[in-house]
DNA sequence: AACTTTTTTCACTTAAAGTGAAAAATACAT
DNA sequence: ATGTATTTTTCACTTTAAGTGAAAAAAGTT
């Protein structure tokens, strides 16, 4: 069995269920706000990195803080903001998964 | 005696201790991040006033962190960060307004 | 009324966040 | 190995938040 912090989702993929540009994806990479798996050059994300990236957008563009401020957060493992990350957006990327598959046949 | 949150300090000595254009005050109300009386239509400060911004100022330009992660923090009171306000930058205002004085003189 | 101070408005600058397009690097199939 | 597809990287551009300058508007003072 997979666990979530298996590493197996590629790029595009989770840039299409967070509904951004990859690019932003390798953007938030230099910050180090998420560090997907390199397999060769490949980038591979896990189920937590997806849950942490739709946390990481809710808190960008529901809230509207900026990148600088999510690292500060971290950096101090304030929990009291970084803890409300549900673990229903994990199912809600389970489903595009399945949706995905029936579009392929 | 006055006490912390005697509101008596006029806009521009505020803006000048904190080394920003009084604008940028006018601005932060925008926001409600400070809020001073009104005594007709000039504005005054209190210390606590003061003490807050000066910390507003340390968490955007020290650390980066943008005005609506900021006010975020507060709605969520988030005393983790922000009860890191230290005493001594009161100090360093009354300092501010004695070499004032003298130089009035 | 004339002058000063404070507030407000408009337009501009700067920097962060994000994106499009194309070049470069790599992997893949024949 | 050679041509094709995929992924990464770079460059340049757009958009928006934060902040500022200048000047008009409003109020307070003498």
């Amino acid at each position: 069995m997979f666990n979530k912090k298996d590493k197996s989702y590629p790029i595009e993929l989770v840039a299409d269920f967070l509904g951004v540009n990859s690019r932003t994806l390798y953007y938030y990479e230099k910050f180090s706000l998420v560090v997907p798996l390199r397999r060769g050059r490949k980038r591979y994300y896990s189920k937590l990195d997806i849950r942490w990236l739709e946390y990481v957008r809710e808190l960008m563009y529901d809230q509207g803080m900026n990148l600088r401020s999510i690292i500060v957060l971290i950096r101090r493992r304030d929990n009291v903001i970084l803890d409300k990350c549900p673990d229903e957006i994990v199912d809600c990327f389970k489903n595009y998964l399945v949706k995905l598959k029936d579009l392929q046949h």
